[in-house]
DNA sequence: TTGACCGATTGCGAATTGCAACTGGTTGTA
DNA sequence: TACAACCAGTTGCAATTCGCAATCGGTCAA
């Protein structure tokens, strides 16, 4: 835990912080998948994360206010990890960081579709989905909005994708 | 030198090449320092990386066709690194980065008039610049513009924090 | 009361990092 | 021709970090 800071510099103050194979990973699955628990990172995860990495970072995450911890009321030893403003402004980054990962490098079909529609989709979308985050995350109320979230057209897509797959895995 | 590949998400494949605390500063220093030949990255980096951390990452971004390297015509033991296109389009994620660094860390003032001026232009500014960067790493010619190119602009904003804060501190 | 589940923590070998010294070669200058 | 400065890396080594598996103390539903 040293002070690190290299330099002044935006950039890397900011890999500071996020610059390691992991953090960026966890505010995604947080961000796409949904997951707030523990164990739901734990064991959700794509990549096979370990629960002593998985602790360290939520605990740099907290440290960092990128993240907060609440006591879950439905079971006394559950924590739900939230994205602050901080964090849920992070999604520009992983925007822009799917889009150069989906152009040039050897991504799978299912996990690649979210990419490219919120590449698609731009910054407008990508605003549409941290006002949504606001309120999944921070309760921010917002106004009505007709037709499916982001968030759910997403997840939709993906779904798509995955169930094409089987049939065609099957026939 | 493992085959890593923990997941073909776009956001994971993009982490496993440039998820660590170097990579994307070289980048930085290679776009906005103009940095070409091994020892100005070396020297010049105001960070202080060490020699055999740069000599690793830029061989990794070289098999990852982030970069190129041509001998110097005017000096046998001199490379010259350039950006590829793809490398070039790290652009983006750099600009996000610095966007969300200057805004909840502590930025220096002098490195971080760069993040701003970025961040005000948006991805018009970023596209010009990026055209910039085609012309001076690939080679690519554009037609003449008026005035001071984008590259120009944010050096001269740094020079002008920069000779401001030395004539602060001398008075 | 039992067994599944919860968020972590611990121990440990392997891999990565950071520093400093060094290598073998090139170049400009006297 | 001699020499110092410069060039792109390489090497050795100590310290840190990573990743895996096992484990811990507590909670919860049946």
């Amino acid at each position: 835990m040293t002070d690190a800071r290299r330099s002044g510099c935006p950039i890397n103050l900011s890999l500071e912080v996020l610059g390691d194979k992991w953090s960026l990973l966890i505010i995604r699955d947080m961000m796409f998948g949904n997951r707030r628990h523990f164990r739901e990172l734990l064991t959700k995860s794509e990549e096979g994360i370990s629960s002593n990495i998985l602790a360290d970072r939520l605990k740099t995450l907290l440290d960092e206010g990128i993240i907060t911890r609440e006591d879950d009321p439905t079971h006394k030893q559950k924590g739900i990890y939230s994205l602050t403003e901080q964090g849920i402004e992070l999604l520009p980054v992983l925007a822009q960081m799917a889009a150069w990962g989906y152009k040039y490098l050897p991504v799978s079909e299912e996990l690649g579709i979210r990419a490219r529609l919120l590449s698609e989709g731009g910054p407008k979308m990508w605003a549409e989905f941290m006002d949504e985050l606001r309120e999944s995350h921070l309760g921010v109320k917002r106004r009505r909005r007709t037709g499916p979230s982001v968030g759910e057209r997403l997840q939709a897509a993906y779904e798509r994708v995955v169930a094409r797959g089987k049939a065609t895995a099957v026939k």
